[in-house]
DNA sequence: TGTACATCAGTGAACGCGCGTTCACTGATGTAC
DNA sequence: TGTACATCAGTGAACGCGCGTTCACTGATGTAC
């Protein structure tokens, strides 16, 4: 039966949430239609009311990974003020991002599967990875009037790399010594 | 029909090939059983000859893709002599590689999804990436005799997440601009 | 405000399809004498 | 070396299953008068 616009949009937007979140966790082909249609209360037949196709889900889940990220960056970033480039470091590089892969970086735990996904995600994916470099740049010129863009790029790229790794290691002390070198590396003023 | 041993495991070993090329390129779900056997030249039936399950074929081939991997880097390395750091370093983070999935780097395009396939998995990881990190260390000392072992597992984690990062965006002049600031941070001496 | 009708979000069954897996069968290979 | 038989890699059809997608239907919502 009809539902009111607004708790159409709602369905709609709960259905994204789930997507953002499951996607992460277990990859596009790793969750059904019908799962992510009952994790927002729904039955899967209402699917293609709301959405084109599973791509076109895809590409909307991905968005909002991209900025909920982006958004916890630009809040993390705000409320560590000068040092908003070390908190950012070490935000990323912690074991409990490795863990929470859900809500984490949708670049570390979805790029790889976006670049095989045609021309649309990565188009999506390079202007979500160009503001997270901003950001980055920005808080890294706060703290090093001297770096340039491509430092903060070149840094984006060792968290990320670090993550990753860290993720597809089995040993967490392990993961975390990973983890942990990557932030000696982007913040070397701190070694002992 | 029935066919000699030697015949069998040159089928069997052509299977893993194929398996370790076409998994990189489109990932575990995006393979069937049946195009991996018609890859060797055989029909998907004798499969379960061959292999346990379709979860056996994909340990099987990351381990195949890990191992050729390290080889290459010795190679490499051997072929470079004292200035091994920097050829790793520049070989790994180039538009060919970036390109090149199916032969490429087994942990930048499959890294993320070993992470999901349980603990079985992410076990060969770590021991490739123990092993890459162990070639990229002792090419680095050669270089900077006061490097430490964790210098090496933040080049590393710097050069995969380059390459992530460079094959998730899809302007390709903006993946080679990654690329090559990874470059710079990871050789700075080389620096204009 | 009240009535009559069109709209459309959501339901639940059905569709075809490709997947991983199983199986009876084939016939060359390997083994035992 | 030759013969008789067991083995088993490979074939091709079949299995059940879950997938993405479609569809006829429902009934509350939205709209027009």
């Amino acid at each position: 039966m009809r539902v009111n616009r607004i708790q159409a949009e709602e369905n709609r937007q709960a259905v994204i949430d789930a997507a953002s979140r499951l996607f992460r966790e277990r990859g596009f082909d790793g969750v059904g239609l019908a799962e992510l249609m009952a994790a927002a209360g729904l039955t899967h037949g209402a699917f293609y009311k709301q959405f084109k196709s599973k791509d076109d889900l895809i590409a909307q889940a991905c968005d909002r990974a991209l900025e909920t990220g982006i958004n916890g960056w630009r809040r993390a970033a705000a409320e560590a003020g000068e040092s908003a480039y070390a908190a950012l470091v070490r935000r990323y590089l912690t074991p409990g991002h490795r863990g929470r892969v859900g809500t984490g970086c949708v670049i570390a735990s979805l790029g790889a599967d976006a670049s095989r996904h045609g021309p649309d995600l990565p188009r999506h994916f390079e202007a979500g990875v160009k503001t997270f470099v901003e950001i980055l740049g920005s808080a890294l010129r706060q703290a090093d009037p001297d770096a340039t863009p491509d430092d903060a790029l070149a840094a984006f790229a060792t968290m990320v790399g670090a993550l990753v790794l860290a993720r597809a290691v089995d040993d967490d002390a392990y993961a975390r010594r990973i983890l942990a070198a990557a932030v000696d590396r982007l913040l070397p003023s701190t070694r002992a």
